[in-house]
DNA sequence: ATAAGAATTGAACATTGTTTAATTTACTAT
DNA sequence: ATAGTAAATTAAACAATGTTCAATTCTTAT
């Protein structure tokens, strides 16, 4: 009867394992080849089961891209937290908005996943993701901040955040998407800076002095400028 | 030999009836059980054919889809082109940007078919699309227009433009796909009017007197306001 | 070694998009 | 009117999808 505890917590953990391989399985799928091609059966073949063993670790297909959403917003989350830290509102405005783009076009498909597709928008509803709203709620209070320290007009901080939010989800779903024929896609990083710089500065009250910050930043993908070459 | 040019006349115009009514039952069904319930077989039951028979009016799924995206954008740009007579750039700015916010939310399907589902991209990428091309550049002429008379502080045109298309686009697709967990439906329409007079508003030099249009601007989605008692 | 329980398979289903040979329909020429 | 022809439509099949479940294999405690 009293179970052997050693072996039971090994199996829990080999079962934690392969639910993490499937998963990795399916993003690298998705990021590869896109989304049509994630496919029970394909990720079942890369995996090395069966179509029907997955169901012993997901009720359907629905809770793995929900699985995959979740990560993703770990991961957004987590860089989000990392900017908390900065004591200038304004700065930490500037920062977050950056940090927004750029994590979008690094990671197209994690941003997908959180913001675009349809497929997980069910299950989000039902566990109605307090990841989001959270983040929401940090960003108002940010423009809130700057609004009181004169950085930006004052006005009601919900639409403000959601004004910002609202640009830079914008831009970046337009490319992703690809949905700006108008512009050739080397131009997409500059147009990016650009318009953002567009914005924090026409916002900016007049006599307000521009922070350091806004004149020396690099570009919003500067990094990493991969392939290409 | 010589054929009755009235019949062929007339299996032509039967030929296009047909065809439109494809697309007729695809938006219906699109547009009241969500892309998922689009099947060939069931746009078939509908129109009374058999699946095959759909397959001699369009290439594949894709092109009904493609179809889709194609009268949608026709009936986007008739919207545009009845703004572009305004005299007033700023005043044209303004009715633009609260008729395209307007049009994504009493149209949210045929918003998603232009700019935010994957499916038909295959397609649009190869027609390469002029209609949102066209449409990009009138804004950038608005904006330029804006710009030169100090109704814009003086930037890019292209990032400005591009700025602002990216606020609308983002604000509403947001809550197309259901992504504003931390806001209740029914301040959608306060939300939206309120960032985009903030945004405006924000943009507009502090010297410039604000015109008469933006005061007294009845709220985006003012009218028809269907259900929801 | 054996029994119990968990994990995995294999085979089946229904539903999808798509193709094609066969059939029906519509129309022209005699 | 009739036969022939070209077009339109069907019916049936295919492969691929998500999903289910009885049968099998594997693991582990006794």
């Amino acid at each position: 009867m009293a179970k052997n505890l050693k072996s039971i917590q090994r199996r829990e953990r080999e079962r934690e394992e392969l639910r993490e391989q499937i998963l990795d399985v399916a993003m690298s799928i998705f990021t590869k080849e896109g989304y049509e091609a994630v496919t029970i059966r394909r990720i079942a073949d890369e995996v090395e089961y069966t179509p029907g063993a997955l169901y012993s670790y997901f009720g359907d297909k629905e809770d793995i891209v929900f699985a995959l959403v979740v990560r993703a917003s770990k991961k957004l989350n987590a860089l989000f937290q990392s900017l908390e830290a900065l004591p200038h509102p304004l700065e930490r405005l500037w920062a977050t908005g950056r940090a927004y783009m750029r994590f979008a076009m690094e990671n197209p498909v994690e941003y997908d996943l959180l913001f675009i597709m349809s497929a997980p928008i069910q299950k989000m509803a039902e566990c109605d993701f307090d990841e989001t709203r959270t983040a929401f709620h940090i960003l108002r209070k940010t423009v809130q901040e700057c609004m009181e320290q004169g950085f930006l007009p004052r006005a009601d901080a919900d639409a403000a955040a959601f004004a910002m939010w609202s640009f830079v989800h914008g831009s970046v779903s337009l490319m992703i998407r690809k949905r700006l024929a108008a512009i050739p896609e080397e131009k997409y990083d500059d147009l990016l800076q650009g318009a953002f710089n567009f914005l924090m500065n026409a916002m900016m009250p007049r006599h307000q002095e521009t922070p350091a910050i806004m004149l020396s930043a690099p570009k919003v993908l500067a990094k990493k400028k991969i392939g290409k070459k």
